[in-house]
DNA sequence: TCTGGGGTCCTAGGACCC
DNA sequence: TCTGGGGTCCTAGGACCC
């Protein structure tokens, strides 16, 4: 006989926000939030901060003058720390099961199906207290036979006092009960387009989306949509996915900390971001097949003329030197750039990503390929041993990210006026942690 | 003045082929 | 009246996720 699927779904509550309180522990019970890079919207907020109406996404300017007033503590994104917290996260969360499936950044699946039905409730506290007690990183868990079901009952283990952030749907009447109970919108898969079309057509709760015919959904929300419907019926169409694939693109972009004007200014950020990218591209033993540079100016600034270019290039062979990215990446910002625009935000996309060991013989073939390997592997040793910092091109520029103080930062370094200590890497914050 | 930064998958339609 | 009929590949754009 077949055993029945059953996921739980383990995700930590306002994640960022808790992070930051592992080592403010004085910060428990009060109104906090966590901003986006550059101190530009609010991404994270304590249970207290949602009560006072602050919502995901909001522009900071705009609630700052009501976060004084309410004296909401406010922390610039540090995600050094969060990418840390996650992974002892995880790593307690491997205890329960070694089929686990990281999800987000404050995310698991986990593969539960060995429980019997009667034995789930109780582990799902002991998960929960664990990683408590561990990592001090409040979590919730729902558990249902498909991972659409298992992220609504995660939903609903928050909301529903008596859950005590633990819910597990078994039967199919329980089953119901939570469909009718949550929104359409609030369906993972179900984003704001599909919710308004839906809504139009009185399709509310989870559960009249469940009842509606599979070819409609199919032809109006293509097979993820059906994938959905299904799961929700309790069908699995999902399974765990515990390897993390390859990425097949991968990007690093930032916002300016001002408004720039000037092309080696840009040239400057566009040259860091390369790098950085390139190092991670590196990372995951891959090459790319082309490049993508795109170049902003502000889109909410409707008096200026919004200026919004990418240009992209296929490589004659993939690479993963950023010696050769660098100069691809230069040459298609200085195409790409118009003098007298106010600029905001510059990135490099790296596309099509292909296994390093399978261009491994043309680089072989090639002397300039097995210098520039050789060159890139010392960058990654020395650099992950000294900081990223550690080893700059000219085209960079001299200026450090890390220095705090504004006349020693370029122009387009993020603001972060609210950056909390590096806890968790530096030896300043571990003396931090035991006074 | 001030509005994040990553990703994925799917589909429609055009180009091109036999 | 009726304009062949499939395939495949690529790209842009739209939808979704955190």
């Amino acid at each position: 006989m077949a055993t029945t699927s059953r996921f739980a779904l383990v995700d930590c509550n306002s994640f960022y926000v808790s992070c930051e309180r592992v080592f403010r522990p004085e910060l428990e019970d009060v109104p906090v939030v966590v901003l986006s890079n550059n101190d530009g919207c609010v991404i994270a907020r304590s249970k207290e901060a949602k009560a006072l109406g602050i919502k995901m996404g909001t522009p900071y300017f705009q609630v700052k003058d009501m976060m004084e007033r309410e004296r909401v503590e406010v922390f610039s994104s540090n995600y050094e720390l969060y990418g840390d917290m996650s992974r002892r996260v995880v790593s307690t969360l491997s205890q329960f099961t070694p089929n686990l499936e990281i999800y987000s950044i404050d995310e698991c699946f986990l593969d539960l199906s060995h429980l019997r039905p009667e034995e789930v409730e109780a582990y799902g506290h002991r998960i929960r207290h664990t990683v408590e007690r561990w990592t001090g990183i409040p979590v919730s868990v729902g558990v249902a036979c498909t991972k659409t079901l298992a992220k609504l009952a995660n939903r609903l283990a928050k909301k529903r006092a008596k859950a005590k952030e633990v819910l597990a749907l078994h039967t199919p009447a329980e089953i119901e009960e939570a469909l009718r109970e949550s929104s359409v919108k609030d369906v993972w898969g179900i984003g704001r387009q599909h919710a308004k079309r839906l809504e139009q057509l009185n399709v509310v709760t989870a559960w009249d989306l469940s009842r509606m015919p599979e070819g409609w959904v199919k032809k109006n929300m293509a097979v993820t949509g059906l994938r959905t419907l299904l799961e929700l019926r309790g069908q699995p169409c999902q399974d765990l996915e515990p390897e993390t694939p390859d990425r097949k693109n991968i990007c690093t972009s930032r916002s300016f900390g001002r408004p720039l004007t000037e092309l080696e200014d840009i040239a400057e950020a566009l040259s860091t971001h390369t790098v950085r990218c390139a190092t991670k591209l590196r990372r995951q033993n891959s090459c790319a097949t082309g490049v993508t540079v795109f170049l902003m100016t502000n889109r909410f600034a409707v008096t200026e003329n919004v200026y919004c270019n990418s240009r992209t290039i296929q490589l004659p062979r993939p690479t993963n030197s950023e010696l050769e990215l660098l100069s691809r990446a230069m040459h298609l910002l200085k195409n790409m750039f118009r003098p007298g625009k106010r600029y905001v935000k510059v990135g490099i996309i790296l596309n099509d990503l292909v296994p390093a060991s399978e261009v491994q013989l043309d680089l072989f073939s090639n002397q300039d390929g097995e210098k520039h390997k050789k060159l890139m592997s010392t960058l990654d040793t020395l650099r992950q041993r000294f900081g990223h910092h550690a080893l700059k091109y000219a085209v960079q520029g001299n200026k450090n990210e890390k220095d705090v103080e504004e006349e020693k930062r370029a122009p387009w370094m993020l603001q972060k006026k609210f950056l909390s200590s590096p806890y968790t890497t530096s030896l300043k914050g571990l003396l931090r942690i035991k006074t």
